[in-house]
DNA sequence: TCAATAGTGTCTCTTAGACAATATTGA
DNA sequence: TCAATATTGTCTAAGAGACACTATTGA
């Protein structure tokens, strides 16, 4: 009977890359594999599609999260799609690459609040040793986030509700890694419709208080 | 037994939007169905994965291309994955969505030589009536396709192995469905090391004879 | 010579990068 | 007043669009 599910019906599987921003620095969920195969090793979290419980793939992806973090994600979306007889040790399989976003305020929570083993590693060296492909899943995901916030793709779903324009700047920074022209990256943000300043909000340190702003209505993380 | 892999077991396919250039027109390959499903409608070629034949997803898109036209594409590349209960009246199905270019020159021999019934449609305009939701598959492999050539990927897959810039220019204008200006997009090529001239050889006609080119060594469609 | 298209030159406008100057707060 | 950022302005360079001009062929 496994032997017939290999030969005729793959393995179909969703894994989720979550990023958020932890110290200025991008960063990546990773759960510790509490089950074979590859028990104990670090993973992107992921699970097999549920069909009597998923409505789609991307529901399985929400589903893992809320499983593993308790969230709802702002934001969560397809990468890629991985397949073939050997990257499972169960066999033929078809795994649903997707990346998500979750608020740099709500790191603390999801590293803490869980029984199972999670934490957050530097996106753009995971550390090695993972499970299965999930090196390479990495690479790709954070190469979509970069591709998007380089067509000027304004990740917004990482920040709080509201934040200030040098807040915003150095989470485009973190992704990108590179360094950007403050007042290049002003200007650019002006001639978009995707914020709005939030009117008499600042935020306050010891020098000039900051403008505070929103994401506008309907705004979305696309070009 | 159907009725427990229906719960338990999703139905894994591909689809392809093979496009080419039809008398200066961006078309897409459609079969009409022999099968039911949906039988005697038009639809992308596409077929069930076969995981004792095929290495990967990618293999059955090939395999589905070689099967319906003969022909091994020199493109192909993935553009979404598209999951659920309730897209395929056999149950909870998940399918890959590839698209490919083939070159003009061997546009009517895919045409012509099947028994299948195969037609070239209007990539912008497919025709209503297609099956399952491959409307909206299409309009997704030609978003992606013109995403890519927006972003100035060159579709050297459509042209003959030697062409003229005249001819890449329409293609591209075919693809995006606008026109362009011939002195920026030549400068802009000028600028790119995707093309090298064809020394000596010219494309002649009633006209001053145009220059021949070829893409470049480990050309390849992407940014 | 002319029609037809290939190929080039030049102007302008927009946008991005570099860098400097000014603004406003708490300590 | 000063340190520490926020915010704005200005110069320059690169790239894109518009448009016109020159080049070369067959008929």
């Amino acid at each position: 009977m496994t032997s017939a599910r290999k030969e005729l019906f793959p393995l179909v599987s969703a894994d989720v890359a979550l990023f958020s921003i932890e110290n200025g620095r991008l960063v990546v969920l990773l759960v510790k594999r509490a089950n074979p195969p590859q028990r104990g090793r670090w993973a992107l979290p992921g699970d097999v599609l549920k069909p009597d419980r998923d409505g789609s793939l991307e529901d399985t992806a929400r589903r893992i999260l809320r499983d593993k973090t308790g969230l709802e994600v702002p934001y969560l979306a397809q990468v890629a799609t991985y397949s073939g007889p050997d990257r499972d040790p169960r066999g033929w399989s078809v795994s649903l690459l997707f990346h998500a976003l979750v608020p740099v305020d709500e790191v603390p929570a999801v590293a803490g609040s869980k029984t199972e083993a999670v934490a957050w590693a530097d996106a753009a060296a995971p550390g090695a040793g993972l499970a299965f492909d999930h090196a390479r899943h990495i690479a790709a995901a954070l190469g979509k986030l970069r591709e998007k916030v380089e067509r000027h793709a304004l990740p917004l779903h990482l920040l709080p509700a509201k934040f200030t324009l040098t807040q915003l700047q150095r989470t485009v920074e973190a992704i990108l890694d590179r360094d950007l022209e403050k007042s290049a990256f002003r200007r650019r943000l002006k001639a978009e419709r995707s914020l709005v300043e939030v009117p008499g909000e600042f935020e306050r340190g010891v020098q000039r208080p900051a403008q505070l702003y929103r994401a506008a209505d309907g705004f979305e993380f696309a070009v």
